[in-house]
DNA sequence: TGCAATTGCTTAAACGATTAAGCGCAGCAC
DNA sequence: GTGCTGCGCTTAATCGTTTAAGCAATTGCA
């Protein structure tokens, strides 16, 4: 029944060339004490039968699967594939694959989810945690990739260094009144974003807050956010804490004949893939996933090859914090002092 | 050095209950002759002991490492959280973990993600082909989710019929003249779906295709679509064959002062993140991708289980094409028999 | 020349599970 | 009482790899 691997192993290779297991699997991996000369005949002959080592061979002798876990929180979050993707190229940078598991919103499920990962064997696990939870330590070093200020953490990008970047960009436009637009209250990236940019406010500017869940949990999901009636109040400038939220901010002012960037400015964070797309384009504060995700994969694998135990352990790196960077678009303009009725262009 | 797995193993528990390990395997597995109190007595002391069977131990002896192959081509595809959270779910629902492995854009990349997949001794894998590829039968299962146009298909959304959903609703709102804006025209998807929406057509009705890539390589990325002087030309409506595209459109329409559904109509497909919170949210067709996924992952353990050969074959699923379903919200309206200068209400 | 050290290879024992084959014993028929 | 069947369990082989230990043969050094 059980289907025979199709490609040679090493005892074939072994019998072929008349010597033993052993020295095969010495020749190749170039541990043991071999002659050059069968050294190179191995790797040649190894090379010419396409031989595969077999992960389930060496996984259950040494006791590592070669596979990173990669536990993402949100549902259908924007900025999955540039994680994934990230992650997935680091990984397979250090010879690793990556074992995805998504809890599909439920916040046991990421525990399950957990679990699931270190029942296969995984040797280590990043982990993106869902809104403010902790991670129990599971059975296996984990990295974990959220704000600086989790605790726990591992590394991230610097997100309230990217609030002051947005903060410092819209005071140098001449903003005085910001909105910021966030989504949840309970999420510590956004909350260090909205931190990042009231602590880079000019003397003589002001913000607000707007936490799109909160408002709609009393007007219903997909609501008007109100920010006609907020231009009237003064505000010049909305900052949203995702690009999701500012294109949001962005169609519904579009909508109301308010002119970006000629009214008011819109910003966003994260560069989502439709950012640069939009009319106008978003200005926005991209964060380094690759970096970030080489520094995890990279803490986390020092940790699985320092580690003879194999205790639950969160991975702490040197560089917790990745810079962000301010992309500037046209979504983003001077001040204008004087709100006034948009001048439309006839068709 | 290698470090021991933590849990206890078969021989733990049968040496605790003083049976031995095949009696434990049966038990547990429920496939030998083993008396039903016995069974009791090891199915209970084992759960006591948290005892998880060993993946790598499993895999050698039965030739089947339990997890599956997820190839993405496309950098960083808005369709990516969804694929891979019904891909995920319907794998871990049928007791499989997922491996992911992205072709970074590269055409060549993709034969090696397959590889590496192989090479970690996947048992079977799922393939969302890169634009018009062909895939290179691999040495294991392999399900293609693409379209139905796409030769070696196992299943995929019926985009044509969707794009004919597009064409009757966009009929039934009076509609004569409609811009089918698309991304790629090598993509087989985009075809099949603009196709759809050409079927549909009425009589009296006429379509134009754009090709945004094909613009931007004379104008430059990111330049303006010309959809004013499109709506200036009579077109009503523009469907695009994204909700990518479809947004691009929609907020080049707003900017221009164009209003939307008032003055013109917009569509899109896939329902992706952003469809219903932008303003207007967004008429689009929605991919029913938990099913396509089902479809996909139950082909697959079919012909995992059924083939006692390993040969690299592309499995086929009953049911091809898995219907799309319209998902009208507010970007689409009543066409304006006369589109005029909008009214723009005031601040 | 003699003893130790080094080299180049082999032997063999794991890792943890699955599974075919075997073995004793009870029950039953003739 | 003998032969057969079926039950409940054990024995043992096997998957492919790694790696400690061992064993000749050669080299080095005095």
């Amino acid at each position: 029944m059980a289907s025979q691997r199709p490609g040679p192993n090493l005892s074939r290779i072994a019998t072929s060339l008349g010597v033993s297991v052993a020295t095969v699997s010495n020749a190749l991996s170039g541990k043991g004490r071999v002659s050059n000369a069968l050294i190179e005949r191995i790797r040649t002959h190894a090379a010419e039968l396409g031989y595969v080592p077999s992960q389930a061979g060496r996984a259950l002798r040494t006791g590592r699967s070669g596979v990173l876990g990669l536990v993402l929180p949100d549902i259908a979050n924007p900025l999955f594939p540039k994680i994934a993707q990230a992650i997935e190229f680091a990984a397979s940078a250090a010879g690793y694959g990556v074992l995805i598991a998504d809890s599909r919103g439920d916040i046991t499920a990421q525990t399950e989810a957990i679990n699931r990962l270190v029942e296969r064997g995984v040797d280590g696990m990043v982990v993106v945690p869902r809104r403010a939870t902790r991670i129990s330590a599971a059975s296996c070093p984990v990295a974990v990739i959220d704000t600086a200020s989790t605790p726990g953490n591992t590394v991230a990008a610097d997100h309230w260094q990217g609030g002051r970047e947005i903060a410092a960009h819209l005071a140098g436009l001449g903003h005085k009144q910001i909105l910021i637009i966030g989504n949840n209250q309970e999420s510590n990236v956004q909350n260090d974003r909205a931190g990042g940019i009231r602590a880079g406010l000019q003397p003589g500017m002001r913000s607000e807050m707007l936490w799109i869940e909160r408002l709609e949990n009393e007007t219903g999901a997909g609501c008007r956010l109100g920010l006609a009636e907020k231009t009237r109040q003064g505000f010049t400038a909305f900052a949203a804490l995702s690009d999701l939220q500012a294109l949001r901010a962005l169609t519904e002012l579009q909508q109301e004949g308010i002119s970006v960037p000629t009214d008011v400015s819109v910003t966003g964070f994260d560069d989502l893939i439709w950012s640069p797309v939009v009319t106008p384009s978003l200005t926005t504060v991209r964060m380094d996933m690759d970096t970030i995700a080489e520094i995890a994969i990279s803490a986390l694998v020092d940790r699985i090859n320092e580690s003879g135990t194999r205790e639950g352990v969160l991975v702490t790196a040197e560089t917790e914090r990745v810079p962000m960077q301010l992309v500037i678009r046209q979504s983003s303009g001077l001040a204008n002092p004087a709100p006034k009725t948009s001048e439309m262009e006839n068709l």
